[in-house]
DNA sequence: GCGATCAGGT
DNA sequence: CACACCTGATCGC
């Protein structure tokens, strides 16, 4: 969960992922993508009325972003405030502050984040340097390197800061398998049930949240089939997702939910209640999509693995592994890195010194030791950031997962 | 009556 | 396998 305050220390008149306390007097707002826990205060009465005074303030999100926000009503009233931005198109806004009428400018651009639909990572570009948000994401080794807009040319651009997800920072996360590999099990798995009988049925046992539709349209496109969800209406100017979900219960994979969803499994129905049409009892598997991770020794296993009779886990993860983050953080070199999410069990001390040691004083530092200063130029060029780096972080190294 | 917060659940 | 969010209880205004 973010612990982001919503402010940055380079440009701390706009707040980003966070709407209450000292972020109602920014003079523009930054939603990444349309999680509750990125949104906190976005709809409170206080942040309303002032919006109503103002002139200038704004929301700025992505076009897919702003559908979902707007979809629920509670959030509706900011459908005259919203600028919704497209992605890897560099805008400039103006800062201004509407009591002195001081004005700085900013160039942002809005970068895929691949976290759910809609979810970006923020690029600012200013005065007091070249700062990247990131949001919530799951980049897999190499992604970064093909972001043209963090690239100037064939080199990398000098990035201040990195306001990060450090949701796996943590070693004990060493691994978590590709969405590809994670997908070929869960396919797998589906075929071999659906394919039994017009009887037999799956249902995805998913969370209340944006981040399972390319599971769906995944399933949908290898299956030939439409998903059953609880509702269209946040998709409706999404054709793209709309044509992979449905609310005809006719169809042999289910996503959709009800309160006392786990209990009616139990009695062998589906949340939604449908029943065969000849009275034949269907035939249910649940998968459950759960994080699932690897030490760095773990061998892999099964990203499926069966936790009942008729019960699955599925490897599915909204966040890059602790191997990925690292990936990320040594192919963009910032000078810091800040992070907005503190993994279970460890403390804010703690991941700030491990995100030093990605920082890059730390980083060339140790690689002037093995390397030619020729060798430090930052380039676009993928290089192979493990093997040429030291690695101190054997001194955090937990135990094996599991 | 509303919002904030917490506990407990999936 | 630990994410994101739901429900219900409680408190304060």
């Amino acid at each position: 969960m973010s612990s982001f305050a919503g402010r940055m220390k380079e440009y701390s008149t706009m707040s980003l992922d966070r709407f209450d306390r000292e972020n109602l007097h920014s003079r523009a707002y930054f939603l990444s993508h349309c999680h509750k826990d990125h949104m906190k205060g976005l709809k409170a009465p206080i942040l309303r009325r002032k919006l109503q005074f103002s002139r200038t303030v704004r929301l700025y999100c992505s076009f897919v972003t702003k559908e979902l926000l707007l979809n629920n009503p509670k959030y509706a009233f900011w459908e005259e405030y919203i600028v919704a931005l497209e992605l890897e198109s560099p805008t400039q806004i103006s800062l201004v502050d509407e009591a002195s009428g001081e004005k700085e400018e900013i160039l942002v651009t809005l970068l895929a984040a691949a976290h759910c639909p809609g979810s970006v990572m923020f690029l600012f570009e200013g005065s007091q340097g070249n700062v990247l948000y990131t949001g919530d994401f799951r980049f897999a080794a190499g992604d970064v390197s093909r972001i043209e807009h963090l690239h100037s040319g064939s080199r990398v651009k000098d990035i201040q800061s990195i306001y990060l997800d450090s949701t796996f920072y943590d070693p004990r996360f060493f691994q978590i398998p590709t969405r590809d590999v994670c997908l070929d099990g869960i396919s797998e798995l589906v075929r071999n049930w659906i394919s039994q009988s017009a009887y037999h049925v799956v249902w995805l046992n998913c969370k209340a949240a944006y981040g399972y539709e390319y599971l769906f349209t995944n399933l949908g496109e290898e299956f030939n089939t439409q998903i059953h969800v609880n509702s269209l209406e946040m998709f409706k100017k999404m054709p793209e997702l709309l044509s992979y979900v449905t609310t005809d219960r006719r169809t042999q994979i289910h996503a959709c939910r009800h309160p006392k969803a786990e209990e009616f499994f139990q009695g062998s129905r589906l949340p939604c209640g449908c029943r065969a049409s000849d009275g034949t009892p269907l035939q249910i598997i649940s998968i459950k999509p759960s994080t699932m991770w690897f030490g760095e020794r773990t061998r892999k296993t099964n990203v499926v693995i069966k936790t009942g009779a008729s019960s699955f886990r599925a490897c599915f993860s909204f966040h890059s592994s602790y191997l990925e983050l690292k990936d990320f953080l040594s192919y963009l070199q910032p000078v810091n890195i800040y992070p907005s999410v503190i993994p279970l069990g460890r403390t804010l001390t703690e991941v700030t010194q491990m995100l030093m040691l990605m920082c890059r004083n730390q980083s060339d530092q140790a690689a002037t030791v093995y390397k030619p200063l020729g060798a430090l130029k930052r380039c676009m060029v993928k290089r192979p950031t493990y093997e040429c780096r030291p690695r101190p972080f054997s001194l955090f190294d937990a135990p094996e997962a599991q």
